[in-house]
DNA sequence: CGTTCTACGTATACCGTTCTACACGATCAG
DNA sequence: CTGATCGTGTAGAACGGTATACGTAGAACG
C-alpha cells in the first residue's frame, strides 16, 4: 500500500479539541453556516491555521459538497479549450472550488462514461464543452447533476445553463467579409456529425447559408463535411483544392482545419490569398503567427468559460430557471483573406 | 436509462440485499479481494449489473482507494502534453482508474496548491509532468503520495518513479544534424528557469553544449533564455535575429518556441532555411504542417505517459524501490533545417 | 474419530465530515 | 412575571463504503 503518512491526519476533531469547541462548531465555520459568533469563528480559524488543517474531500462528499466541478473536454489539442479553461479558473480563483478535467476524445460513449464517473466522484456540478450528445441526453444529465454547457445551443432548456457565442452571426460575418473582398465561390468545411441543431457547426452552417443567400451567392453554397482527424481533414481539403472547380475561398469551422488547409494549399503550390482565401474560427494563438496569418472569428473563450462557471455556481446555489449567456463574435482580419486580385 | 431519483441511490446494501449476501461480500467482489467463491462473485456481479450499481467514490475514499490519479500539467496549450495524456489514458483503459487533471500554469505556488488539493481529494497517486519544483520538494511530495514524474530527471531518488527521454542525447542529435548540414553559429533558445539539473531544458542545454564542443564549435556556444509567454519569446527571438551577428541556426527547446521563431523570421523577411535554420523539440502535430515544416525531436509522449502510468500503479500496489524508464529520442528531419547553401 | 486446516462468508467498528434536532441563557413582548 | 423568541453552541445520527476479526462447514490428516 501507499507509504501513507504515518503521522495521523489533522481532522476536524483535532481542530475542535485545539480550539476547545465542538466538532459541529468547526464544521459550521468551515461551511460559513448560520449561527456562529465572531469570537468563535476567530478562535476556530486560528486553530485551523495553526494546525494547517485541510478538510477531507472524501468525507465531505459523504454528506455535503465536494467543492469540485467536473469539466468535460472533447479534446486536449484544440488551444481554444485552453482559453475556456483559463476563464473557468479565473471565475473559480477566489472560491473554494476546484476543477477535475476529463477528455472525451469527442466520442459519445466516452463522454457518458466520464459523466458517470464524475457523478460517482460527487462533483458538485458539471461544465460540458462542446458535447456530442443529443439534447435529450444533455437534459437527462442536467437532471442528475447541475450542469452548464459551452458551445451547445439549447436555449429552450430550463434545466441547464449555456454560454455561447452567436455562431450564426459569426459565420455570417465571415461570408460577408469574403464577399466584400471579392470572393464568390466560398466553400465551407464543417464537421461530420449527425445533423443536430445544438452543435456549433450546424449553427455556423446556417449562418453561412443565410449570408450566402443574402449576398446573392446561393448557387455557390457548398458545405463539405470532414472528420476530426488530421488525415481525414487533409484528404478532404486536398480533394477540394484539386477539383476542377476549385473554390475561391474556404471557410473552416475551426482554426485547426484552417491550418491544415493552409498546409495543403502550400503543398499544392497555391498561394494564400492569391489563389485561395482561408478563414478559420476561434481565433486561437496560431492564427497570429506570420506563417499562418489566418483570419478568424474571435468568440472569447475566456469569457465563455468564466460565464459558464459563474452560471454553474449560481445553479448549484439553488437557481432553478435556465440562464443563457451569449457573446458577440468578432471577426479578426489577417492576411489569409486579403482582397481578391481581379 | 432511468432518471435516477435523488431519493434512492443504489448502494452496496441494495446490491447485497438483491444478491442475498452480506455487504462485506459485495465489497470483497468490488475490490477483487481474497475469499470469494466463483459462484458468489457471479451472483453479486449479476446484481450489480442489474441494478446498475456504481460505487460511491467519496465513501471509498474514507477507508480505501479512490481509484483516481492526479495529473499535474504545466499548461494546456502545449500539444505535447496531449500526447502524454493519451498514453496515460491508454494505460488506464482496462483498469478502474480515472484521472483528474490540474493545470499549474508553470507556477510553483499553483503547483503546490494543486498537489495539496489532490491529496485532500485522496488521489491514489500523482503523475507530475515537467514540474517546476526543486528535487527536495518533489521528494517531499512523493513521501506523502505515490508519485511518478515525466520530464524531470531525478534518477537517484527511490521514492518516486520517472519516465524520460534522453534529453542530452536529443539535443546532441540536433546539433550534429545542423553541423552536418553546414551550420556553425547555432544558438539555443531555452527556458528562463533557475538552473536546476532536474528540468529538461537544463539537460538539453548540456547536450547542446557537449555536442557543440565535440564538433569544434565551442566558440559559437550561445544559450539564450526566454520566458514562456508568446510576447517574451517573440521579443527575444526578434532581438536575436536583428543582431549584427545573426545566428545561422536556432535550436529551440520546444516546438512552440520554434513556431514563434518561424513567425518572427517570416516577419523580418528571412527565409527558412535559406537565411536561418530552425529546429524544435517534441515533434508536435504542428511540425508537419507545410507552412512550418519544422525539424524536431520526437520523444514519443505517448510512450512516456503510458510508462509513467504503469510505474505509478506498480508503486501504488506496493513497489518500494525507484524505477526509471528512459526512451531514446529520434530526430525527425523536415524542411526547416535543410543543408545550408554555401 | 478427533483435531487442525482451509476456504468462504458475515458482523461490525470505523473513516471525517455534514446536518438535524435540541439545549440553554438572554432578551423581548404583553 | 410569564412565555415566546433569538442567538449561539452541542450531541449524535447519518453517509456508503472498507477492512478486521471472527464463525462455520467441509476436507485433510494422523
Amino acid at each position: 500500500m501507499a507509504p501513507a503518512s504515518k503521522t495521523s491526519r489533522v481532522t476536524i476533531k483535532t481542530v475542535a479539541a485545539d480550539a476547545g469547541v465542538s466538532v459541529a462548531a468547526v464544521s459550521k465555520v468551515l461551511r460559513d453556516a448560520y449561527g456562529v459568533s465572531d469570537a468563535l469563528r476567530a478562535r476556530v480559524q486560528a486553530s485551523m491555521e495553526k494546525l494547517n488543517y485541510r478538510p477531507h474531500a472524501g468525507a465531505r462528499a459523504m454528506r455535503g459538497r465536494t467543492y469540485t466541478l467536473g469539466i468535460l473536454l472533447p479534446d486536449m489539442r484544440n488551444p481554444f479549450f485552453a482559453d475556456i479553461l483559463a476563464g473557468v479558473n479565473e471565475a473559480l480563483d477566489r472560491t473554494q472550488y476546484q476543477t477535475m478535467i476529463g477528455v472525451s476524445r469527442s466520442a459519445e460513449t466516452i463522454e457518458m462514461s466520464l459523466i458517470d464517473s464524475m457523478i460517482d466522484r460527487q462533483m458538485d456540478g458539471l461544465i460540458m464543452i462542446g458535447p456530442r450528445m443529443p439534447p435529450e441526453t444533455a437534459e437527462a444529465v442536467s437532471s442528475r447533476i447541475p450542469t452548464a454547457v459551452v458551445g451547445y445551443h439549447v436555449p429552450q432548456l430550463a434545466t441547464l445553463d449555456t454560454a455561447n457565442n452567436d455562431d450564426v452571426a459569426g459565420a455570417a460575418q465571415v461570408v460577408r467579409h469574403l464577399a466584400a473582398n471579392g470572393y464568390r465561390r466560398i466553400t465551407m468545411v464543417t464537421l461530420a456529425v449527425p445533423t443536430k441543431n445544438v452543435v456549433v457547426t450546424v449553427q455556423r452552417e446556417r449562418g453561412y447559408r443565410e449570408a450566402m443567400k443574402e449576398r446573392g451567392l446561393a448557387q455557390h453554397i457548398n458545405i463539405v463535411p470532414a472528420d476530426q482527424t488530421a488525415r481525414e481533414v487533409q484528404t478532404v481539403v486536398r480533394h477540394l483544392l484539386e477539383s476542377r472547380h476549385r473554390p475561391e475561398a474556404l471557410f473552416c469551422w475551426t482554426d485547426m482545419v484552417a491550418l491544415h488547409a493552409l498546409s495543403v494549399a502550400k503543398d499544392l503550390g497555391l498561394s494564400v490569398p492569391g489563389n485561395l482565401a482561408i478563414v478559420g474560427y476561434d481565433n486561437t494563438i496560431y492564427c497570429d503567427l506570420a506563417q499562418n496569418s489566418l483570419t478568424s472569428v474571435d468568440q472569447s473563450g475566456q469569457v465563455l468559460g468564466l460565464q459558464a462557471a459563474r452560471l454553474l455556481i449560481e445553479r448549484i446555489d439553488g437557481r432553478q430557471q435556465g440562464d443563457h449567456f451569449v457573446v458577440s463574435p468578432r471577426l479578426v482580419v489577417r492576411g489569409s483573406s486579403r482582397p481578391r486580385p481581379s
